[in-house]
DNA sequence: ATGATTCATTGATTTACATCAACTTTATGT
DNA sequence: ACATAAAGTTGATGTAAATCAATGAATCAT
């Protein structure tokens, strides 16, 4: 499922540059972008090995360095309270962009740990920020992923402010779909590569009620759920839980 | 209470420009600029008669031209659902910038209204894009306020996720506060320009349990509130009410 | 001013979801 | 392979906040 297939392309590299080669290139790139910018791109980009589950990208309070783009695997995001308890505030799959909200504060406001095997792309923001000084068109990209995330955000926000339990999960259900469908994965099935409790966390709801949930949208008909994996079998009716056509296909 | 006292050096722009000699210089202005590059800045503002309460700056899903600046007063954004219910997404108070959402799809996802007589400044995106290529330190700040956003908007989703009630009303109160701290305004004493239904619905909850716990707060101390005119007379107190300290210093 | 409309407060009742508890299934590590 | 731990499910009970309902205060329009 998506492994780091350009990996070795690496070295090699003769052709193409890497970023033209990766499979996110539409996605991760502006599209506007000359070929000899995304060359420009592609050299102040490091790729790093592959990390494992459960090992840490960034802790909260580390400096900020780079920003990160997924390019296969799963990332979460979450901060710690001063409990020690903590706050899932985003799953990230492959092609978005992981280290945004450290740029006003030169340190991470987040902690962000890989769901499984995960491989990323390091963009050292310095030379990044430089390079879009040059290259207009990568500013102009820069401006719209956050405008982007910002959006998703108060998405969020409308989501656990005003809806039910099932709309939540629902919805969510819908918006990984849909991602995986921006990313020519299959949208009816897929894995969740999170725990119940980080979803439960991410939603704020408790486990057992996602737990509940799944088994009832199972006993109506909405889902085949097998442990990690998901099957959409009414994707209609699961848009109706949802609180009814929150098109997901504009905002991630 | 801060009124728009620059209005009247915009035609007799003289020594200084009216970026300048705005009394919001500081917070709504990258610190690094010289001043020349004000100046320029200053000659793409365009400053647009003050709204009255109740007037939209910009309807969701109006093209986007601009970025706004609010120079006096307050704004509230909020989305409409199918449903045709509102959801608030956010309270803006002077040298605050809206319309950073819109960004990534050149038309308006949300709407904003004047919540009483407010003047803001238009910053038409296009032509601070142009000028952001030629002052780095120009770039460098949109990009900030933009990661500043979404921290806020992060921050408010672990509100909602995981706060009761109290807590919530409580931080927003210091959030507030603190807000009207950083532009030298009273941080122990304010009007609230926003209805009660308008903070009930940016908190997701009910007006009714707002105004209960208005009237709780009160009972124990914490503050003085006499319909929109709030006294904070524990702040400890009410720090502790929010869930011990948020610290509102950090991430307005 | 005066009635009409919107906004705010307070109480009584309901409910969605959390919490608590017991149990089962799936990972993890030696 | 086995023991131990972690994650997930299901049921019973409690509770915070929504909803319903009635009344009072403030703002708006004529």
């Amino acid at each position: 499922m998506g492994t780091a297939d350009n990996f070795i392309n690496l070295n090699s590299a003769s052709l193409k540059t890497a970023c033209e080669s990766c499979s996110l290139h539409q996605l991760c790139l502006p599209l506007e972008l000359a070929h000899d910018d995304i060359a420009e791109l592609d050299k102040i980009i490091k790729r790093t090995k592959p990390l494992h589950r459960g090992d840490y990208l960034f802790e909260m309070g580390d400096p900020f360095t780079s920003l990160y783009a997924i390019r296969s695997g799963s990332i979460k995001t979450f901060t710690s309270t001063d409990e020690g308890e903590e706050q899932v505030t985003g799953f990230h799959l492959p092609s978005e962009i992981v280290g945004l909200d450290a740029i006003i504060s030169s340190h991470h406001p987040c902690s962000a740990r890989a769901l499984e095997t995960t491989s990323v792309c390091e963009i050292p923001f310095e030379r990044l920020e430089a390079l879009g000084q040059k290259i207009p068109g990568l500013q102009r990209q820069l401006l719209r992923i956050m405008s982007k995330e910002i959006l998703t955000d108060q998405d969020m926000m409308v989501w656990l402010g005003k809806k039910s339990a099932e709309e939540r999960l629902a919805a969510l259900l819908l918006r990984i779909s849909s991602r995986f469908r921006d990313r020519n994965f299959s949208a009816m099935e897929f894995n969740l590569s999170m725990s119940r409790t980080d979803i439960a966390n991410y939603l704020g709801l408790a486990v057992e009620t996602i737990s509940r949930l799944f088994s009832r949208f199972q006993q109506e008909g909405l889902l085949r759920v097998d442990r990690k994996y998901v099957e959409i079998t009414d994707y209609e009716g699961l848009r109706q839980m949802a609180g009814i056509a929150p098109d997901c296909h504009h905002h991630q």
